[in-house]
DNA sequence: CTAGTCCTTCCAGTAACTGGAAGGTCAAGG
DNA sequence: CCTTGACCTTCCAGTTACTGGAAGGACTAG
C-alpha cells in the first residue's frame, strides 16, 4: 500500500500520515526501491487508532502513550483509564469555561439592539 | 508610563504588550529618548480591551475590527452586533462538539473496569 | 561606581499540521 | 520510445498568539 491508499483507508490526509512518520507516531513500516513509504495492515489500524485518539482531544505525546499500551498485552486498564479520566476532566473545564463566556455573551449580544446607532452594551463592557 | 506600569494597568503581561506593539494592535503613543515604549491611559484602555476581547475568544484580527469600532464614534451597533453573534455561535459549535464528546468518553471511562487486566473498552473503541 | 532592575531588538520554540516548490517514479496511451 | 499525468520524495515556510531567552543599553539607589 503506498501513502495515498494508506491515507484513505486509515481515513487521514496524506500529510498527515507522512507528518506522522516524521515524528516518529506510526511509521511506515518498509519502503519501496524507489524509496515509497509502503504501508501495511497492522500499519494502517496504528493509523486509525491515531485518527480516533486525536478525535477525543488526546495531544500526540498522549497519543503516542495510549499506542503503546494499544500495543502492549501486558497493560492494565487502570493506566488507560486514568489517562481517558484526565482528558474528560479536562474537557468538563472547557466546557465551564465555554458555559460561562457562552452566557456572558449572550446576555450581551441580547441586550443590543443592533441597530444603525452607535450606542451598543457589547462594546460598553469591553471598553 | 513605562511597558511595565502599562502592562500592569492593563492587566497584561510585558511580552504581550510588546507583542500587540509589533503587530500594530495596540502600539506606543510615543518613546522616550532611549527609547523606551510610552504609554498614556487611551493606550492602556486599548490594552484592556483588547485583553476583554481576547478572553472571549476573538481572535486577534477580530480584536483589531472591534476596536476600530471601539474608536469609531459613527459605528452601529449592528456591526459589533453581528461579530458578537458570529463568536457566539462558535462558541455554541465548540459546546456541541466538546458535549458529544464528553458523553462517549464519559460512556467508554464509566465501562472501564480500571484494574490490573488488560482488557479495556476504552483501547477497543479506539482500535 | 556598581549592583540590580529596567528597557531594547532579535531569534527560536510552541502544537499539529498544511501548502508549496523542486525533482524523482511509474503506468498508460500513441 | 516518448510523453503526459498522477504519484511519490524531501525540505522550507506559514499558521495562532504568544513565550523564553540572549545580548546589550539605560536608569536608579546606595
Amino acid at each position: 500500500m503506498n501513502i495515498s491508499a494508506a491515507s484513505k483507508a486509515a481515513g487521514l490526509p496524506v500529510k498527515t500520515v507522512r507528518y506522522y512518520a516524521d515524528i516518529k507516531l506510526v511509521e511506515a513500516p518498509s519502503r519501496s526501491e524507489a524509496g515509497y513509504r509502503t504501508y501495511d495492515d497492522v500499519a494502517v489500524r496504528k493509523l486509525v487508532f491515531v485518527r480516533r485518539s486525536r478525535a477525543f482531544g488526546f495531544s500526540i505525546e498522549v497519543c503516542r502513550e495510549l499506542l503503546g499500551l494499544y500495543q502492549d498485552q501486558d497493560r492494565t486498564s487502570s493506566e488507560v483509564k486514568r489517562i481517558a479520566s484526565k482528558r474528560l476532566e479536562e474537557i468538563e473545564e472547557k466546557q465551564r469555561e465555554l458555559q460561562s463566556l457562552h452566557d456572558e455573551l449572550a446576555h450581551l449580544v441580547t441586550s443590543c439592539r443592533g441597530d444603525h446607532m452607535p450606542d451598543c452594551p457589547i462594546i460598553d463592557y469591553l471598553g
